[in-house]
DNA sequence: TCAAATTACGGTCGACGTAAGGATC
DNA sequence: GATCCTTACGTCGACCGTAATTTGA
């Protein structure tokens, strides 16, 4: 599990469809579509129903997007933590 | 910032230095220096103080430490959040 | 001089993008 | 037939490992 799948699969939730969160990724569709499958393929289960307008979460998917918020928040924090610590002015 | 170089800070963290970090990750040491580097360039500070009997962590370094394990916690239990569900036997 | 880390270098494997191919409404 | 996702395929960059170099006690 990357961390770049982890932001796919957050992306792709909020956007609701591949094509919006590849725009919103700076990538095209066909390495979004893989990284999502290789997400699922790893955690052996499918996040997302595909539907004929989008992409729409599954249980499993609904349950794993605050764990992968979660993540993501505290990746960022992580790196704010040891941050060139700009005395207070 | 990937897993596997949350993953390789924590090891030479726990280790104490490069080498045996790598036996535990199963890589070689040039990989695993790269990878420790790379994080300190992107987070734009030194984590070890380099010795000669090894790598100690910095003051940054012990910041990051905890953040780093807790990062690592969290995608297990993502992971683990949404794995097959034995129905209890 | 020894132990440990870094740098150099060549090869391989993975990930991207373009293009073509379903599938669903 | 229009829209969205997926598969095929070729290319290029990233990462690994071996080997050589550097650094520090």
């Amino acid at each position: 599990m990357s961390v770049e799948q982890i932001e796919s699969f957050v992306a792709v939730a909020e956007s609701g469809g591949l094509r919006d969160a590849a725009r919103r990724l700076h990538i095209t569709l066909p390495p979004l579509s893989r990284r999502i499958r290789a997400l699922e393929d790893e955690l052996g289960t499918e996040l997302f129903e595909r539907r004929a307008r989008g992409m729409a979460l599954t249980p499993a998917g609904h349950t794993f997007l605050p764990h992968a918020r979660g993540i993501l928040a505290a990746i960022a924090l992580a790196a704010r933590s040891v941050a060139a610590d700009p005395p207070a002015t």
